[in-house]
DNA sequence: CGTGATATTATGGTATACCATCATATGGAA
DNA sequence: TTCCATATGATGGTATACCATAATATCACG
């Protein structure tokens, strides 16, 4: 358990224990409630079920081949990552989003965005401008499909790799997390025409600012990129009377 | 469910509908989960439990007086908080915090509660100076005993009460988050006898610069409050060899 | 025809049962 | 005495059973 283990009868060097560790088989002790988790996430995500829609645990049992026991710990996951509520007397439902929250969680990415953003223009080292040179050039090859699907994942690269660069991985965590919240707005968001061209038009502002490490030049890139995105969702949102998603 | 019922025979105003809306029973069906789960966190930030110590499950239906399934979904709910870990093979434990999560938490508090607080700044109206006017003072009155854990509390009502005021749920809900993550920090950082000091010191900074309505400085002694727990925490974190806690 | 009471169903909350695995203990053989 | 093998217990993963409640349907009565 820790590192109080009796010795074997040849010398272990740092070096060959290094090995064994590399040697080790994975062990995934892949559970039922860790494959049933990440598939109802991606199809909340997915938007397989639409907002405010109940979700029925028995129902899911038998869509997901699981006990109810199962469904209701990812349930909890899920509940706490915030992708389902509880209605009272009723029961889970896919969370709904209104436009105060999700102008909320655009503030909150404005705030941890930029830090990074800022951070990674400060420090990155080459293989990370490298890094981000090939993310934007894949999404240029790609970008004619006018895939909204490729453009969000090319972002989501893009930016992980901001993150993780400067071993943000708890903001990254969180960022994730409200991410998929309003995974539906950025769908719609990057469906929109102008999007498409935008989009990859201000990561590689973000991009630029970063290569030539101008950390303020890059927050600004990068608020811009999201104040965008805001004002569509804006736009997408609050119009209709009754704001449901 | 909507807006769409069908009339009554006599007219329901809008008024009538609210006073209805405050006759309403509030009815808390508080299940057993739901305090299980409030009594486990509480446990755990309290410092009940020790760091990376397992929280055996059946050991926790006794203690609690539920059955594994209700542990369970608490379990999971804390997992996902990022209170609790499972480790493989093992199950469940409190989970560990070394210097680098605790700096990254430090740097997401530094990146959301800048942004509220030069919010506040900004906006806040008389109520909520007046407000936080009173949780200072009720703090330099009560500063005397030097309880780290009143001091704690005041710090939260401090925060959440600038967060609030700004209509900043989601951020306030992450920040209170990440801070029961470094609950122990926080409580150990309290009780250094300089902290104790400048602590509701720094607070006052904030809220002279939130009266006078002054965004920039109030961020940067917001920025200065975080930094300096966070030094403390650092060297109670890092000094040790192996950086348990 | 409707109105109200009762039966039925759906559904979430909770408890329990069963199983596989891993750690530990026990005991026998060399 | 040492070491290996088997037994035993602890523990998490999973499934199922049971219950209370709320919504719905059914039916009898006026």
């Amino acid at each position: 358990m820790n590192g109080t283990m009796n010795e074997k009868p040849f010398a272990q060097t740092a070096e060959t224990v290094r090995n064994l560790e590399s040697l080790r088989i994975e062990t995934p002790p892949v559970t039922l409630r860790e494959m049933a988790l990440d598939r109802l996430r991606d199809a909340i995500i997915a938007g397989l079920f639409n907002p405010g829609q109940r979700l029925v645990e028995r129902t899911l049992c038998d869509q997901l081949g699981v006990s109810r026991s199962v469904i209701r710990e990812v349930l909890r996951h899920l509940e706490t990552e915030g992708l389902v509520e509880t209605a009272p007397k009723q029961g889970p439902i896919v969370a709904l989003i209104d436009w105060r929250q999700a102008r909320q969680i655009y503030d909150v990415r404005i705030a941890l965005e930029t830090t990074a953003v800022a951070d990674c223009a400060r420090n990155a080292d080459s293989r990370t401008k490298e890094k981000l040179k090939e993310i934007l050039q894949d999404l240029d090859r790609n970008s004619r499909k006018n895939d909204a699907l490729t453009i969000l994942a090319a972002t989501t690269d893009f930016y992980e790799t901001i993150f993780l660069s400067g071993g943000h991985e708890i903001a990254w965590d969180i960022v994730k997390r409200l991410n998929s919240r309003i995974s539906r707005l950025r769908v719609m968001t990057l469906s929109t025409t102008n999007r498409t061209v935008s989009g990859p038009a201000r990561m590689r502002e973000i991009f630029n600012a970063i290569e030539r490490n101008d950390p303020d030049a890059a927050a600004a890139a990068c608020r811009a990129h999201i104040e965008e995105a805001a004002r569509i969702a804006q736009s997408l949102l609050v119009p209709v009377d009754q704001p449901k998603l």
